[in-house]
DNA sequence: ATGGTGACTTGGC
DNA sequence: TGCCAAGCCACCA
């Protein structure tokens, strides 16, 4: 179909992604037409640069929690973020059946 | 070249 | 939902 490379697609994605929901990593791959490449997205996502304005704190893991330690930094940060967005965090369990995007 | 690791997923109980 | 095992993909020592 296309020929960028993946790493546009995760970011288009993502950008694509609305406030006060969340995606699953396996759901970013799907669809940016990568499938099985879960572990890509999350790598992608350690990548990003800080400042980045792309919505990364709205992809959580398949189990409805925040892939990253709650005490560090970015956990934190991720947390806020969503707060802030509306959504009820239990700790870093969010529910999916809840606020999981359907595009 | 080989094996270990990780911001993962799915299927079986 | 929760735990476990197996699969998958890119990166690194």
């Amino acid at each position: 179909m296309s020929d960028i490379d993946p790493e546009q697609r995760i970011y288009a994605v993502l950008a694509a992604i609305p406030s006060g929901v969340v995606v699953t990593y396996g759901q970013v791959a799907e669809l940016a037409g990568l499938p099985n490449a879960a572990r890509l997205v999350g790598r992608t996502l350690r990548h990003l640069p800080k400042g980045s304005s792309l919505p990364w704190h709205r992809v959580i893991n398949a189990a409805g929690k925040i892939s990253l330690p709650p005490d560090s930094d970015s956990g934190k940060q991720q947390i806020a973020r969503l707060q802030q967005e509306g959504l009820v965090v239990d700790g870093c369990r969010i529910s999916l059946a809840k606020y999981r995007w359907r595009p």
